[in-house]
DNA sequence: ACCAAAGTACGAAAATAGTCGTAATAGACA
DNA sequence: TGTCTATTACGACTATTTTCGTACTTTGGT
């Protein structure tokens, strides 16, 4: 399924691949911290995000348990496609050296996309 | 400047300062050959984004001249520390891992960021 | 059985982004 | 000078996203 989630979507879908299945309580708990927003609003979204088949769900009790139907690391790729287009034109190594060069990022990481980065020099 | 540009708004922006100080006809022109919109919606645009200081613009006859005041390099930063942060809950390296292993990218260019890595890993 | 607490449903308003029609204007040039 | 064309100005309409108030429902405790 290839839909672009909305930023307000898109919050509510990482908390749910992060943590699995939840209720509306605990995502709007989790947002709140951070985003002053009320309960039903978090409701409706999850609720305009089930009408449209993002979500599924599931009754418990008085409640609703939420599962994302988005597959995490497809729905990335997909972003990220667009974003390298939009803001970087095209150019994913433009992109990788500022990512690089402006985020702190440990050498264990690095050494990961060393690795990488031969694998991917030995397939040319 | 601080400015989220929306959308329609980094077209342009890509635009100017791709190509420098350039009309709305420009700009137009080459935003229809891979966009259906009308030349008016473009105007509108560009003179919303006058009015917001993210374009600056002079008299040129009967027309005018755009220049665009957002600094590239700084906008693409700050749009790419929201991506990372909304799209993968802040870790820079996986957005790399992910745009590295699934874009086209040449050897001359791996070549660099390999190049950048080891740059990175000397100052740890 | 009743009440309070916690949920859901839903309509509608507010905010944001994008689109375009129409009128006014300024040059170009026959 | 008069007309045609390219351009700007601007209001209004549409679409999408986000927000929230209010009413209804369910459940657990007393």
């Amino acid at each position: 399924m290839i839909i672009k989630p909305t930023e307000s979507e898109l919050e509510i879908l990482n908390y749910l691949w992060k943590e699995g299945p939840s209720t509306v309580r605990q995502v709007h708990d989790f947002l709140s911290a951070s985003k002053d927003t009320g309960y039903t609003t978090t409701l409706k979204l999850m609720q305009i995000m089930h009408d449209k088949g993002v979500l599924y769900r599931t009754e418990n009790g008085r409640s609703h348990i939420y599962v994302a139907l988005l597959d995490e690391e497809e729905t990335q790729q997909d972003l990220l496609g667009r974003f390298v287009e939009s803001t970087f034109r095209g150019s994913a190594a433009r992109l990788v050296m500022q990512a690089l060069g402006n985020h702190s990022t440990s050498k264990e990481e690095l050494d990961e996309i060393r690795e990488l980065l031969n694998n991917l020099e030995n397939n040319k």
